[in-house]
DNA sequence: TCCATTTACCGACTGATAGTCGGTATTTAT
DNA sequence: ATAAATACCGACTATCAGTCGGTAAATGGA
């Protein structure tokens, strides 16, 4: 006997959480409708009620496990006093969270195609975006970095982590390790540095 | 009265070239067989007699169009003589390329998806990937830049490249223009200039 | 030149799966 | 209590990647 909007929230989170595990271990494209209906103990009829697509779907996972990474992020960088060091530090545990398993196969790998780019780079603005460009904006003010435009170089150096986030995750014997990368971002982020 | 060689080799350009068409008009999931064969003139069995599937025929079809894509990228960046200069005049190249319409939607939308990471990294590295490095190299022996392990970094500035063209391929209201973009590479690379 | 073999091509058919739709069950508003 | 709205059901349809038995054309040996 529970309200509408209690069953309705029940069932829609049952859905993604579905949708989550299967997702993540057999990518966009194997994972059937009838998969995640079955994982979430509803019928298909339902998933359509609340998903339009399964893209729609799969749109939803992707919110919440960039939310999940941003607040293990969050937490990492944190730690950090020097803003460079800070990112440096945040990238790190990127590396590590989208290397492997679900995370990087949701992430990195069917997030563009199934959403497009375009979507796939707003949404990770909402989540991730900003964090580089204040970063960039805090350095600058403390004097660590040239002051130069924020929002190009912020992209950059996103574009720069998200490569070698995808190379990681592809496994040490193709790509080098995160680790070897991590030095290369940081010896670049070093190269900014205000001689 | 053809020979064997010649039909094959017929009907197999014509199916690339129709598919190369196809594809980079409404991208890789909404292009199908059936289209690609009729593009072609063909019957959808002949497609199968040369390609074993659909990514074998995109497969094809990014080949070819990374091979065109590097022999206008090598004339350009072959007209400048500093090591950095040429790395960012073919950056600048690409991004005019990338930025829009069909090569744009195979090389960076759809490539990297369908063929898979590590799929996708071989051919890159053969017919793209190598000039990064080999660059980074020349300067390096030149003393331009500081030694540091080269493949990494040049990953790191091809993932910045690529993410400023899609940004780019975007529109201008979303990001910044392909100039924004290019001053900002262009000042990362100076960044690492030995000083 | 003729026949056997191999290779290129054909297109109706199959299987899988995203998405639909008419119907039922449950909650809510009057 | 009853009507309306909302949540859910599951058999059905449409679409499309891939198959398969068959035909046409080239090739190589006699």
């Amino acid at each position: 006997m529970a309200t509408q909007a209690e069953r309705r929230e029940k069932t829609r989170a049952s859905i993604v959480k579905a949708a989550r595990r299967i997702f993540g271990e057999r990518g966009f494209s194997a994972a059937t409708m009838d998969d995640i209906a079955a994982g979430a103990r509803v019928a298909k009829g339902a998933v359509y009620h609340h998903f339009a697509t399964k893209e729609a779907v799969f749109e939803a996972v992707f919110e919440q496990v960039s939310i999940d990474l941003v607040a293990d992020l969050d937490r990492i960088s944190r730690a950090e006093n020097d803003p460079l060091a800070a990112m440096a530090a945040g990238t790190q545990g990127y590396f590590a969270a989208c290397s492997k398993g679900p995370t990087g196969q949701i992430i990195l790998r069917d997030g563009p195609a199934v959403l497009g780019w375009e979507r796939w780079r707003e949404i990770d603005a909402k989540h991730f975006g900003g964090k580089f460009p204040r970063a960039l904006a805090a350095a600058m003010e403390a004097g660590v970095i040239a002051k130069q435009p924020i929002e190009p170089l912020a992209r950059l150096l996103l574009g720069a982590v998200t490569e070698a986030a995808v190379a990681v995750s592809a496994g040490p014997d193709i790509g080098k390790t995160g680790t070897d990368y991590a030095r290369a971002f940081r010896s670049l982020l070093d190269a900014l540095r205000v001689k």
